[in-house]
DNA sequence: CAGTATCCGATGCGATACTG
DNA sequence: CAGTATCGCATCGGATACTG
């Protein structure tokens, strides 16, 4: 039996969106439309061939929208307004696991490039310096196993944000030296950006005025205790909290 | 690899409640603590085996509390603060689900006694008359597999609301006579109590004060389209939607 | 009634290799 | 880059039988 043989609509619901992978797919595209490899670079332990056939029965539940892109090949893979109304879900969900699974994250789950990659999403378009703005992480305590290397540069520049992976030799504007555990635990909401631990193990160096502007590009002020939503302008914790 | 890899709290919230069967377990504890054969009830296709251990893995996360009963052999199941904060995910999957998911509802989904179930749990104890008061279901379309009866009796009387497989002999107060599957969409919410179909396939017979407070007690009044939560005030329906 | 223990089978899923 | 095809295994979970 594939489904749970039950009319109710959690059962029937769960048949689609509570399978291996599924969430995150979703998590995924509520942060906009993707490419195929954008989901893959964001979902790495996922085989491709599972997000294929999970991209295709969302497709066919009528919760994803699979375009073909205008020149060359692949597709763009998008939510539809069905899908749209997964986003609080995926929301709460967030925001449940920042308040009660603190301290059950394992070292090998902290990954940089993971880590990047959502704080680069949230840098809103609307925000971006006209002149090149360049900031460099500088993370430690990665597990050995991940330690390629320890510095990526944030090169914002007009309707662009480069997450590069090499010094692409520009001027760096601020560096942005943090232990990843800590750095990631308050990147996701599960400690807030104004306690001890992000205090101390989070260090912005440059200019002070370059300083504030990474700050709000990044939307990393010092407001205690915030709670984070991955997707979504923070006013809406308070909303879901309520 | 067990889980998913990844540092992100909707990751580690769905390594615990993604997995097969838990969100109808939790659906399920959602309704008020329970002992274990009455979730095997209203899970008939989960296997005791996994009803077991997916019950010891939300305790041990922190989700649901067994407390060994006072007396004689077994435990109580409920939940905890932390998984009664599940409730609202719980209630926007079954929004979702009775929003697009009306039309792919299989004919051996309809089960009777599930259906039932969920009726006598949303009658609030408060409203039970004093007095004895009888409802006899006449079930029509069933699948021919499940065709064991067409008739089941709730037989509400004070602190209790008996459901009966077979015939407990009391005088009957009102009768309601239905095709299962209309009356399980419109109890599930894929449509509104005033649709045609419903109109059409749902009849109560009775004197008219009998009718009356039949309707009452199980909260079927009228009103038109409107969408029904599995758990809680329908109030809540809009404050989902807003 | 309230579970446990054991076994075994399907299938879901990952690994690898391949294609336009 | 954007997938597809094939294979094989591991594990999840259902069936059955058993226990206090």
């Amino acid at each position: 039996m594939p489904g749970y043989g039950q009319f109710c609509p959690v059962a029937k619901t769960c048949e689609l969106f509570a399978e291996r992978w599924t969430p995150l797919v979703i998590r995924e595209l509520c942060g906009g439309p993707a490419q195929f490899n954008d989901l893959t670079r964001r979902l790495p332990l996922m085989s491709k061939t599972l997000l294929t056939q999970r991209l295709r029965e969302l497709e066919h539940a009528g919760i994803v929208s699979i375009t073909a892109k205008p020149t060359g090949p692949g597709h763009i893979y998008g939510l539809t307004a069905a899908g749209e109304e997964f986003r609080p879900i995926i929301e709460m969900l967030s925001l449940w696991g920042q308040r009660h699974l603190r301290s059950i994250l394992k070292p090998e789950e902290f990954d940089p490039i993971f880590l990047l990659l959502s704080v680069r999403s949230q840098i809103p378009r609307s925000s971006h310096p006209a002149e090149r703005f360049v900031i460099c992480f500088e993370l430690r305590g990665l597990p050995n196993s991940k330690v390629a290397s320890r510095r990526w540069w944030f090169v914002v520049v007009h309707p662009e944000v480069e997450l590069c992976v090499k010094d692409p030799g520009h001027p760096i504007d601020v560096t942005i030296a943090a232990d990843i555990e800590t750095f990631s635990r308050a990147w996701m909401g599960y400690i807030g950006l104004a306690d001890d631990a992000a205090h101390r193990d989070i260090v912005f160096q440059g200019m002070p005025q370059a300083v504030e502007r990474a700050k709000a590009l990044l939307g990393l002020h010092d407001r205690a205790r915030e709670r984070r939503l991955i997707y979504g302008p923070p006013d809406m914790v308070d909303a879901l909290h309520a």
